[in-house]
DNA sequence: CTAACAGGA
DNA sequence: TAGTTCCTGTTAG
């Protein structure tokens, strides 16, 4: 029912003139529930953000502010973090996502925030944050430039306009529907107090030194938040206990969840594993029509007491819920009685605007530290502030970000159409700072083929690739190629990242030498392509156990299967990958429920929070600073040269940690052992040429075999031992790079279509450039196993069953978006190079044995 | 239509 | 000693 949305316009969003300014804008976000909204960017327009580095854009003053910033950003400056903290100070800890928010009851947030500055004031994260504060203290200075810069005219315009938001605003709050919003009590923390009472009554947090996924209350009494790095947590309270996360454990509590909300709307909305948003309307008023006398707040409340307690009955587990007009509201009122309560936000205009004038905007969904940071910057600190000051805010966002404002301060919630297909997939791994190509060649071949594996089962395939790369400095790269077809295959992905890896840590090395160090490497595949076929074929870099299949040509046997199709949804799997499996596991019992259909992994990881819900947003934009250019592309060469290793678990990095996927508690012990596997065969591909470079090269061919465990480290590309000496084990493992290739085509579309291949792009058709020859004769193969019936069907149903997941509705968007595409972006221009800095000490080589003697305990 | 960035959950 | 995954808006070509 609903939705409907509003606007749906969607089309762009001006600006409204603007001028400029600098940057920042920040935006907001929508939220949640609603639809896509969200969002402005600043204003200003300008780009210049971008540039703002450098120009210091602009815009009146000028001066002070922005030359500032790139200064410092630059840096290497920055020196001295002390003094720049202590001058930021707050501003800086503002930004903290624990910073603020909840705040339960007794915390001393200032002391808290000296805490947390003691501790890691000076770390390279605490810089970045400082960079981006500054950048948003120069947003704020221009917008209140510009505010008081307007004339009376602008501002009894931006009047008008705003009272007109209002209007559009109140007329979309409507109390026809009832609304829950459920939401488990500290989820992790108390799945773990359940199955170890003696946890009760002591303040413990779930993650490990590097960072906590959650706290219980008793740890939130000393400011301990999710988000928050273990160390900075034991900080704040020495006598912390740190929990493991189990996140299959997590994931099967909350299927049991779903699947009692699932009694009350079977179109409820997913929020992640602990929260969900139900459309009770009908289920009330079934309820009232069998006892005429019950009123809709008795019985909605009655009934939610009901949930709450069938939850609690069956996980053991405490739940808050909130019931009002509208999703975002009815999630607001979520967290009113937060431990084991439920709120009823009574359907009147004077009860809903009592209940949020009063609230602190930080509390709104979509309202993120960035945006709640420039609102107090501008003045406004609560809904009501943003009501009295909408003139202020119309005249100096953009028109949707000022939409968004006036939404979210009257509780309306945008409808979002449902189902809402994936538009992107991705892997993304944090690791031990490294700038060793071989250690990051390596972790990137395992991102590539866990993504690959992942789009293999779930039937996906993409054209547009996008790397990710988090330096040292947390500082975040994203570079992307659009091929001219979808591609689902793990070795051309891998060529394709890796020539983009090469070419940016180039652009971004400190100096000519060194490559800068690298924190975390992602991946993601959008433009997606559902469809069976497609995909596949051409992954050959390691397969389990036999197969080889070399040749290319594919026939591959991969296919294989075929057939199937079927389906409902099952999937066919293609077994030939799975490589990264695992094994283990078991355990976990997944669910079964079906809910979740989503996932298969599970692996480990750490589902974090789906998507869902909210989103929105995305502010500002800008700039960062980055000089400009140029040059970029040029380019491109060279760097690497090396090949992929063989793909095998992903190493995870840490120990303890969160997000890694192994790890493992106990001892794993065991573990590995299973498998069986043990060897891995590692394939050589098809000679193909490097997709940037453009060198053939010859396949190896022959495969070797990996055997896994032993002592000394094993080379990432061959697999063998490897001397113990620093310089002979480099030499070895350069040498190996050498010799192999890489492989795959540049796009090898699968099919028949002549495409030609290589190159990203661009050209589209036919042509044929040089580049593509080289492809064209690789791919020639491929072909296409199965015929499948495209036709398929919609990628929706994959989501289909069961929640919908994700999905969320929060937000939602109207829009109707044609069917590819994919976004991002911000502003700015394009200008790579740059950044960081950095001083690495690094020392390759140890670097490499350090790595390599990590990925051979991870066990491959 | 793309790429890149930033923000939010 | 600061995680994961997905999404959205914006700007600039
Ligand atoms: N940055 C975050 C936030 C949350 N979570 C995980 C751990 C939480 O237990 C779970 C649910 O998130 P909530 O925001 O609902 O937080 P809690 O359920 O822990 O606490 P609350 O009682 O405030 O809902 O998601 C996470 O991994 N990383
Ligand atoms: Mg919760």
């Amino acid at each position: 029912m609903e939705d409907d949305d509003s606007d749906g316009g969607d089309g762009a969003p001006v600006h409204g003139g603007d001028e400029d300014e600098e940057e920042e804008e920040v935006q907001h976000g929508c939220g949640g529930e609603e639809q896509k909204r969200g969002v402005c960017p600043g204003e200003d327009g300008e780009g210049g953000d971008t540039a703002v580095a450098k120009r210091a854009k602009v815009t009146t003053a000028n001066h002070t502010t922005t030359t500032t910033l790139p200064s410092l950003s630059s840096a290497s400056a920055l020196g001295a973090p002390c003094a720049a903290l202590e001058r930021a100070g707050s501003s800086v800890t503002g930004r903290l996502a624990y910073g603020r928010n909840k705040t339960v009851k007794g915390v001393d947030h200032e002391k808290v925030m000296a805490t947390i500055l003691a501790t890691s004031g000076s770390s390279a994260y605490m810089k970045r944050l400082q960079e981006r504060s500054a950048r948003t203290v120069r947003s704020i200075a221009s917008k209140t430039q510009r505010w008081e810069a307007a004339t009376p005219r602008e501002r009894r315009r931006a009047a008008a306009v705003a009272e007109e938001a209002v209007r559009e605003a109140q007329e979309r709050l409507t109390f026809s529907r009832v609304y829950v919003h459920c939401d488990m009590d500290a989820f992790y923390a108390s799945v773990e107090e359940r199955d170890n009472p003696d946890l009760k009554g002591k303040p413990m947090a779930v993650g490990g030194m590097k960072m906590l996924t959650t706290a219980n209350y008793e740890a939130r009494k000393y400011g301990v938040r999710s988000a928050m790095p273990g160390y900075i947590g034991k900080a704040l309270c020495p006598h912390l206990i740190l929990i493991k996360p189990r996140f299959p454990v997590y994931k099967s509590v909350s299927a049991i969840f779903k699947s009692i909300l699932r009694d009350y709307d079977p179109d409820f909305l997913s929020g992640g594993l602990d929260e969900a948003s139900l459309d009770i309307t009908d289920c009330v008023q079934r309820r009232m029509d069998r006892d005429l006398s019950l009123t809709r707040e008795a019985t909605a409340c009655a009934l939610v007491e009901e949930m709450r307690a069938r939850i609690l009955a069956a996980t053991n587990l405490t739940a808050s819920a909130g019931i009002a007009c509208t999703r975002r509201l009815a999630k607001t009122c979520s967290d009113w009685k937060k431990p084991n309560g439920q709120y009823f936000l009574p359907f009147t205009l004077d009860s809903v605007t009592a209940f949020l004038r009063p609230l602190p905007i930080r509390k709104l969904s979509g309202i993120g530290n960035v945006t709640e940071e420039l609102l107090r910057g501008l003045g406004v600190e609560t809904v009501a502030g943003m009501l009295e000051q909408r003139a202020k805010l119309q005249l100096l966002f953009r028109p949707r970000t000022f939409q968004f404002f006036m939404h979210v301060a009257h509780g309306v919630s945008v409808p979002r159409t449902r189902t809402r297909e994936r538009k992107s997939i991705s892997t993304e791994r944090t690791f031990d700072a490294t700038s060793s190509r071989v250690q990051l060649l390596s972790i990137l071949n395992r991102i590539c083929s866990k993504l690959t594996a992942e789009m293999q089962e779930k039937q996906l395939a993409g054209r547009c690739l996008t790397l990710k790369v988090k330096l040292a400095t947390f500082h975040v790269l994203q570079r992307s190629v659009t091929l001219p077809t979808p591609i689902a295959d793990s070795s051309v992905l891998f060529a394709q990242m890796r020539a983009i890896m090469a070419r940016e840590l180039e652009a971004a090395s400190p100096s000519p030498s060194r490559m800068p160090a690298v924190r975390l490497l992602g991946v993601r595949v959008s433009s997606l392509t559902f469809g069976r076929n497609r995909a596949t074929v051409l992954d050959r870099f390691v397969t389990r156990r036999g197969n080889g299949g070399g040749d290319d040509d594919g026939s591959d046997g991969d296919c294989d299967k075929q057939g199937m199709d079927e389906n409902e949804h099952s999937a066919s799997r293609q077994d030939a990958v799975d490589t990264s499996s695992r094994g283990m596991t078991a355990v976990d019992e997944d669910d079964g429920d079906g809910d979740d259909g989503d996932d298969g992994d599970e692996d480990d990881m750490m589902p974090g929070l789906f998507n869902d819900e909210v989103t929105d947003m995305a502010m500002m934009g800008d700039d960062d600073g980055d000089v400009d250019g140029a040059m970029d592309d040029g380019d491109d060469g060279f760097a690497f040269s090396d090949v992929p290793p063989p793909a095998r678990p992903l190493p995870a990095a840490s120990h303890d940690e969160i997000g890694n996927g192994n790890s493992i508690r106990g001892h794993d012990s065991d573990n590995d052992d299973d498998d069986d596997d043990e060897v891995v065969v590692v394939e050589a591909q098809t000679p193909l040429r490097d997709a940037s470079c453009h060198l053939a090269i010859a396949p190896t061919g022959a495969a070797s075999t990996i055997p896994k465990s032993a002592g000394s480290p094993l080379c990432p590309v061959c697999g063998r031992h490897l001397p113990t000496e620093n310089a002979a084990l480099n030499t070895h493992v350069d040498e190996c790079l050498n010799r192999h290739l890489l492989s795959s085509i540049a796009t090898p579309d699968t099919h028949d279509m002549h495409n030609t291949a290589a190159a990203p792009t661009t050209t589209t058709t036919t042509t044929v450039s040089a580049a593509t020859t080289t492809s064209v004769a690789a791919r020639g193969t491929v072909e296409a196993t199965a015929p499948t019936a495209t036709g398929t069907p919609r990628p929706t149903s994959t989501p289909a069953p069961s929640s919908s997941f994700s999905s969320l509705q929060l937000f939602s968007s109207s829009n109707k978006k044609p069917p590819g595409q994919q976004r991002a972006s911000s502003k700015k221009k394009k200008k790579r190079r740059k950044q960081t800095m950095q001083k690495q000490t690094a020392t390759s080589a140890v670097d490499i044995r350090h790595a390599l003697s990590r990925a051979a305990q991870r066990w491959s």
